[in-house]
DNA sequence: GCCTCAAAGTGGATCGTTCCAAACTGTTAT
DNA sequence: ATAACAGTTTGGAACGATCCACTTTGAGGC
């Protein structure tokens, strides 16, 4: 009188051998193509998975593999676009390469990514790609992360960590933009943003200096405005260098997130961006192009950054030698209107 | 002559109660915090868990234990910041509640979130938290995910489905947007953006409509513009509007990212947002403030959404009635000064 | 008729936990 | 001395796959 009746509990390998009249271990050889089992055998064990809804379950082949399907994508700060897009090309090179990944956004807090990473330890994963939240060192992250987990670390190198490192080359990038404003002819160009404990702002304003003095240019700390990468920070950094007897001219960023803040702090102080200062970014995140005044920034390649990551984590899995597995991305200087380029170049027309 | 030797292969708990003088089942009840063993004993075992360097194994337990402690999370796309807070809200409220996020970014495609159910039923997901792919219908997507599997549908709201559905009441926000043009002066209001074959879209859509027949005005539906729901949506919405005989003289617009390209393109033909047009966004995206000019726009509190499909999840996962789980969170109107509110009363004043 | 061999299929141990029923202690009541 | 009992501890059977060594089957050679 009742309906067929429904499976109280999902149907298991040895369901299915029972139903196609075969043993488990054919089933297996079945799921795993392997060329062993005769043609009709296999359909006859196609059909009962089928008939029967059968569902592989991971979990259970995994407990005898040592290690998973998993990857752990510890993320420092997933709401600034530029990791968007990067856990973006992350996610998509796994999915690509069969792994599944587990997202953890630390938010830069250490509590957070020292319970992240146990608990993904825990969980047997593969590997873990990590961008390191703001001051972490490698003394810390290698007592959390025992060098039998493949790790590659990215965005944010570590000093004196053996593990491979995935990034842009931020030193050249940035010297390239600083370069492109000494052309257009400034001199007092400052610098904003960026905190002084991470390597990336280390990278970025030694590109800054690098640029200055190979313009034989004296590089004037005085002109470096440290701050929250944040649009705030760009604000603040406004303030400060408007303040200054003798502005800047020209500024570069720590990041496009900051030269926002600044070029909306510029424009709402009666400074038009682009035209009465010059300012470049970092990044190239997708609102840069829709920027007022469109940013003129460095271009990463964010997206291949990320599959890149993916595929060095791959080849340590593999256990090839970590030494070849770290990627200093070449970037390009992106110009827009911020810089007042196009315009001065349009007006000279 | 050579070093400590190094683990092979990392203890288990019978290596532990090996070492400890005790059964495996009293490392387990150690382990689970029971009441049931004795002070000495636990620290025995625990001390021997720190000598080993014990790793518990999840994967293991949940073998047993039916579902494991992973929650998908699947996207449909991830480089939208609006999506990207969202999920961050989720995760963190995931992290909160002791499960694991797995994510996965559609990127809308169909294909890639049918075989990504798949895999989140292979790895017995406790349940799934997503946002479906434009277009995705009720009926695949039941056939994809069988009711056995607790889902909770976000943002997109599938008619015909009996899932939970968590998201911003999109009619009520959008009608205050509308209704805050009108009491501006307004009359010949525009709609931008979105995709006529998402219900978020029907739904803002709706609440346009609702506010101008409100205010006794015909909803002209000449003056609604689909397009993409995206940057370079917007721009194309501004050609046709502009190229119209009477123009509108205020916009509604589907989303931010759509307001933020057609404040962009208004401004680049010589038409002042926030001056010589209004425009109103939706979400609320921590750009919005940093637009020219700061957007106008609905704020949807888009991190406790993300909070509440968690929290919902748990309620379904617990056996909770799925009917009382579904909920509409209240918007807030946000004026800044894309609508041309704030600039007129300091003109007025 | 017996041996060999390849192809196809199988049983049982295993991975690292949890859970259950049973067993062992030492005390107190009878 | 025995029973009853609470407080601890334990062995073994799951969970659902994989893998290895083994068996079965049938064809072919001598």
């Amino acid at each position: 009188m009742e309906g067929k009746p429904v499976a109280r509990r999902s149907p298991t390998m040895i369901d299915i051998a029972r139903a196609a009249g075969v043993s488990k271990s054919t089933v297996s050889l079945v799921l795993r193509d392997s060329p062993l089992v005769k043609g009709e055998t296999r359909q006859r064990v196609e059909q009962a998975m089928q008939r029967l809804g059968y569902v592989y379950n991971r979990g259970a082949a995994s407990l005898r593999a040592a290690s998973s399907d998993f990857v752990g994508m510890v993320i420092s700060d997933l709401t600034n676009p530029f990791f968007a897009e990067l856990a973006v090309g992350i996610e998509d090179a796994l999915y690509r390469l069969g792994f599944v990944p587990i997202l953890a956004n630390t938010n830069e807090d250490h509590e957070r990514q020292g319970h992240v990473l146990r608990s993904l330890r825990e969980h047997h994963v593969a590997g873990v790609i990590m961008s390191p939240a703001r001051g972490s060192d490698a003394w810390t992250l290698a007592s959390q992360l025992p060098t039998s987990v493949p790790t590659i670390i990215t965005m944010r190198h570590m000093i004196g960590s053996p593990l491979p490192y995935v990034g842009p080359d931020n030193r050249a990038g940035s010297r390239e933009a600083v370069e492109h404003l000494l052309r257009l002819g400034h001199r007092r160009i400052a610098y904003f943003g960026g905190d002084a404990s991470m390597t990336t702002q280390q990278e970025r304003l030694g590109g800054w200096r690098d640029a200055l003095t190979g313009a034989g240019i004296l590089a004037d700390e005085s002109l470096v405005f440290e701050t929250m990468p944040t649009r705030q920070g760009g604000r603040e950094a406004v303030d400060r260098a408007l303040a200054l007897p003798r502005p800047p001219t020209a500024v570069a960023c720590y990041n496009d997130i900051v030269a926002m803040g600044a070029t909306r702090a510029f424009a709402s102080r009666g400074v038009s961006p682009g035209v009465d200062i010059a300012v470049v970014g970092f990044d190239d995140i997708a609102e840069a192009e829709h920027n007022a005044p469109p940013l003129t920034t460095v271009n990463a390649d964010t997206r291949s950054l990320g599959a890149r990551c993916a595929e060095s984590l791959l080849g340590l899995i593999r256990g090839e030698d970590p030494a070849g597995l770290s990627f200093r991305g070449q970037t390009k200087l992106i110009v827009r209107e911020s810089c007042g380029a196009t315009w001065r170049g349009r007006k000279a027309s």
